[in-house]
DNA sequence: TCAAAAGTGTTCTACTTACACCCATGC
DNA sequence: GCATGGGTGTAAGTAGAACACTTTTGA
């Protein structure tokens, strides 16, 4: 923080929102078609721009409740990266703060709102196959990496279900971010073992076929010992 | 990326550097005193601002030539975090875009440089016993946290260390970083046996007493599969 | 010969993995 | 009954923790 003698650069600071879901056991990220140059119709990250006195991670929430309807306090949000790359925006000096959210399987877009342009994209290997406006396809590959991670070592996976849910809904999301198969019944122990993980509610779920399944909520945990390991080989989960 | 109807707010964008080192089995962080009102004559972290068409990185490498006479280009040198709280700086809208670097224990500052104005300051616990400037005191924590993690997983503890290194050099990395005592034997098996993380060079150095100890560089490795272990329960390294 | 640092051996335990198998429900 | 998904048992293999012990040097 020390001043240079030559004047820096004035930027716009942007929020730009990587919002992910899990939907009939594929991950899915939130998009929203551009309406205005540059990009106009191109599918983009939801996001906007920061305005003073609010902070980063209050313009993310905002944003998030604009673009999508969703309310930014019960969501996982944090922080990814932040890009300022002279060509990244043909608009001139605009540095974008990305954040990566993770949200259930929600009733989004919400018709009748800005929401409405929103839809959500199944996530393919470490795209959306079809191309996204500035440097947008980056930022979803850092998020994806991001949220991979974040598997392994903290709970976070909970935050794409909705509270009370069952094991195999956990599972199938580590299946879906990993693109892995994973044994139930290791699973099964190993989440019900670690400290903080999941809380047993006391009530069980009917599905149409089967035994009833113990429905949980998140435990306390802010971090996982020991880790969930992700396996070196990715063996596909969906063909 | 949505554009809003109200106007945006224009920030200057800053790189501050948390530059971490290993001296005498201390995590040391480097830090300048500051010529220049906000905060004149207090401590804190090196940094400048962002020019285009200069990229946060290049801003990064650059800032740190300048400061400390380091090459970025020979160091571990990662984005942390991006801060833009309205009150971080009484100057008005100034975000900051933290770096956090990894040195191995260099003759800096280099006196006669700009860089003379900067020293290495013992971290104890979280902080320097002594205030920051700005946001800083909560930068170098995050600092601290990433790189604490990042032992975990990756070889950046190698990047504390001139090449070649022992194996003993590498695991007073862990522990000053960590604040633990690390097991010595278990640790050298674990290290020399995880793929990639560090390679035989052949050659011995010998020290004022004892057997000599075999020299290493670092590995290929980018991640460390298993990961180094930080023990829950932290056992003081000092004091 | 002694101290000190490097490096090896050994044992116990914890966790992962693979997979067999039982449980509880709807049809 | 039987298909289906939920959940438990079990045994083999791998990795971490603790610590005794050997090796190799300088003084």
């Amino acid at each position: 923080m020390i001043e240079s003698d030559r004047t820096p650069t004035l930027f716009q600071l942007a929020v730009d929102l990587v919002i992910f879901t899990v939907r009939e056991d594929r991950l899915h990220v939130l998009l929203v078609e551009r309406g205005k140059e540059p990009f106009r119709g191109c599918a983009a990250l939801p996001g906007g721009f920061v305005r003073l006195p609010e902070d980063l991670d209050a313009s993310a929430v905002r944003e998030l409740g604009e673009e999508t309807g969703l309310d930014g306090r019960d969501l996982h949000l944090e922080q990814l990266h932040c890009y300022a790359r002279e060509d990244r925006d043909p608009r001139g000096a605009i540095a974008s703060v990305a954040y990566l959210a993770i949200a259930p399987d929600l009733p989004v877009p919400v018709p009748g709102t800005d929401a409405a342009r929103a839809m959500w994209v199944p996530v393919d290997g470490d795209g959306v196959g079809r191309p996204l406006a500035f440097d947008h396809a980056q930022i979803l590959r850092d998020g994806l990496e991001r949220a991979r991670a974040k598997l392994e070592s903290t709970p976070i996976a909970a935050a794409f279900c909705r509270t009370p849910f069952t094991i195999t809904e956990l599972r199938r999301v580590y299946e879906a971010v990993w693109g892995v198969q994973v044994d139930a019944p290791n699973f099964y122990r190993k989440v019900t073992k670690v400290e903080g993980f999941v809380k047993e509610t006391g009530e069980y779920r009917s599905s149409f076929t089967g035994r009833p399944a113990k429905l949980y909520s998140r435990g306390s945990a802010q971090v996982l010992h020991p880790p969930m390991l992700r396996p070196a080989r990715s063996v596909p989960a969906h063909g």
